[in-house]
RNA sequence: CGGGAUGUGGCUCAGCUUGGUAGAGCGCAGCGUUCGGGACGCUGAGGCCCGGGGUUCGAAUCCCCGCAUCCCGACCA
């Protein structure tokens, strides 16, 4: 392609509307233009990259037992109804009447669709299992969209439903998505973390999102630095083991705190640690009075408490139900002799005693508290937020904090929609049974997104080979100069000869402008095609990554050019691979089950 | 849905406090000089100043009502 005749237009400036800098960037870069809020023309680098993250999802997911199909935009309101979404999605769901007043919506997803379907054509165990997909526009109407591609109201997801007899191969199904999305993700040669998410009441490991990482990431993430394990922060699982301590020596002691209600307080009239203090948090479980007991220095993260509990409604008690519970004005609460239906505390605090506590009498405390000794615990669970000194659940490794952007998601579905809209079989002994579904999202739109976010500079954007739309940009830089444009022509016919997609610079631009564009667009290599390197015969090829220059001799640019690139893919994970002798497809070199790359 | 901000040439913004009929830089067109990190000079085109009402002799500027966009929060998953 010849930019002269192509169309980027490159902005110079910050536009006013964004913020993030992906959003930034993909304007600048002549990617992206808004039509409306949340509603974004790509341009053609945009969609050329598109295109390269949507052929790698497709190719990844053909070769995991994926077929791909395509499922209309437009749904009726009568399939929404029947699943109960008609009422429950909100106003997410965009809606509108066709002339004979009927209701409408955009889907935003497309279980209603893909069940229906399923359901007149499946009638046999027979024709299962089966995994269909698809890549599609769907619409979202956020109350907030922002951050550009971020979180776009219309948008480019791949989203694949998966069909099983039974729940083995509902889990072979998603076993299936995880190691493609594991493999998708390699080889688009982004940084990323397979999280393992909350999966509710179904138990099990069967929700994954894919986290992107990169520093302006909405979620954090702790990840294990010797295994796989990574969580979202709020749910990433404490681990605590130890011997169990000796009863404490001395008996429990009652000790004046006038006025001092706070852990800071009480620690720092004592002279103890507030790591030795035990904070005494009472809650309202579905009308149920319930006391979580958590070290004074830790945080207690009630989403956990919620899920042990597995009630409804979970509030922290009013200060009334605190004095009726606890005979103390808040903040003296303690677990001796504490008036609750159930006390539960957090797993740590069965390896350590000589506790400081409420007294549950107000301007009061206890020291030497022995939690076994002096209080009726129901049990120790994991119920404090995850810290950075804590270890591994799985391989006891170190932990570390990182920041994330979700870009897939995958989880069993069971046989919510299939119940719904009554897709069944009939089994092998002739009786019928419900379909058990799995769904498998990717935001094809929002990697694009998320790509510039983990790889930028003050420069632009530094695409992965794998999504640039153009692995190498030539610049001829005096295009005036027949010698150059002749050489710089060449260098580009011979790349493309290669199966690089590569762009020629042709225009009649000043060489620091044209600089500047390149390095914005992000193509991770440029070759630089002037005067004096044809002097000296020699060409200069740039890597954006690093802002090397290096000069290689014209005799052997193939050679030395096909190393460079091969450095720079090794860089992103990523090896070639020449089918055919010309298309040059990009493979993840890294073992599966690998998910980081290191700088 | 609550809070905040902003709408002026294609883009980024000034002008608004203190009303007098619109500016800069970039971009665009032409000419000349330049030519390895977004050059310089000259000439030129381009604006119902978001929309609608009002106040006033006179409104980009003051008042009221809309609309749009962005940011924070809540909501949603």
């Amino acid at each position: 392609m010849r930019w002269s005749r192509y169309f980027i237009p490159t902005l110079k400036e910050d536009p006013a509307e964004a913020e993030v800098i992906s959003h930034k960037l993909l304007l600048r870069a002549g990617m992206i233009r808004k039509l409306t809020s949340g509603i974004y023309t790509y341009l053609p680098t945009g969609w050329k990259a598109l295109q390269k993250i949507s052929a790698i999802v497709r190719q990844e997911m053909n070769r995991f037992k994926g077929i791909e199909m395509l499922m209309p935009a437009v749904q009726p309101g009568d399939l929404w109804a029947e699943s109960g979404r008609w009422e429950a999605y909100g106003k997410e769901l965009l809606r509108f009447k066709d002339r004979h007043d009927r209701d409408y919506c955009i889907g935003p997803t497309h279980e209603e669709v893909i069940t229906d379907l399923l359901r007149r054509e499946i009638k046999s165990y027979r024709q299962l299992p089966l995994n269909l997909y698809q890549i599609q526009t769907k619409f979202r109407d956020e109350i907030r969209p922002r951050f550009g591609l971020m979180r776009g109201r219309e948008f480019i997801m791949k989203d694949a439903y998966s069909f099983d007899i039974d729940d083995a191969g509902a889990s072979d199904s998603y076993e299936d998505m995880r190691r493609a999305y594991i493999s998708i993700f390699e080889k688009l040669g982004l940084k990323f973390r397979a999280v393992e998410a909350d999966s509710g009441a179904i138990g099990g490991s069967f929700s994954h999102e894919f986290m992107v990482l990169a520093e302006t990431g909405e979620d954090t993430i702790a990840a294990c630095t010797d295994c796989d394990y990574a969580a979202n922060l709020e749910k990433a699982e404490v681990r605590c083991e130890g011997p169990d301590c000796e009863e404490c020596s001395m008996p429990a002691e009652k000790v004046a705190t006038p006025g001092l209600h706070t852990v800071e307080q009480v620690a720092g009239f004592l002279e103890v640690s507030p790591g030795k203090l035990i904070k005494t948090m009472l809650y309202n479980a579905d009308g149920k009075s319930v006391a979580a007991l958590i070290r004074g220095d830790r945080e207690l993260n009630e989403v956990k408490l919620k899920n042990l509990l597995d009630v409804t409604s979970l509030e922290m008690a009013s200060p009334e139900e605190v004095e009726k519970w606890s005979g103390a004005k808040v903040g003296f609460a303690g677990p001796a002799g504490l008036k609750v239906d159930r006390i539960i505390a957090d797993l740590e605090l069965q390896f350590d005693t000589d506790w400081v506590t409420g007294a549950n009498e107000t301007d009061a405390h206890l020291r030497h508290v022995d939690l076994k000794r002096d209080a009726r615990v129901s049990g120790y669970h994991d119920l404090r937020n995850f810290t950075t000194e804590d270890f591994c659940p799985r391989c006891r490794g170190n932990m570390y904090l990182t920041k994330g952007i979700e870009v897939g998601h995958i989880f069993k579905l069971g046989t919510k929609y299939s119940k719904a809209l009554k897709a069944t079989f009939l089994d092998e002994s002739g009786k019928e049974q419900l379909i058990i579904m799995g769904c498998y999202g990717i935001g094809v739109s929002r990697i694009l997104a998320a790509c510039i976010e983990q790889n930028h500079d003050r420069d632009g954007i530094i695409f992965t080979p794998a999504i640039a739309p153009f692995e190498v940009v030539v610049i001829a830089l005096n295009i005036k100069d027949d010698l150059v444009r002749e050489q710089a022509e060449k260098i580009y016919e011979r790349l493309k000869d290669l199966g690089i997609d590569v762009l020629l610079d042709d225009r009649d631009e000043r060489p620091g402008f044209k600089f500047k564009d390149v390095d914005l667009i992000g193509s991770p290599l440029q070759v630089v095609v002037g005067a004096k390197g044809i002097k000296n015969r020699v060409y200069e090829v740039k890597i954006r990554q690093t802002g090397e220059r290096l000069e290689i001799p014209a005799d052997d640019f193939v050679q030395e050019f096909t190393r460079i690139r091969n450095d720079v893919l090794a860089h992103f994970g990523l090896t070639p691979a020449v089918k055919n002798g010309k298309e040059a497809l990009l493979q993840a070199h890294k073992p599966q089950g690998s998910v980081e790359f290191n700088h």
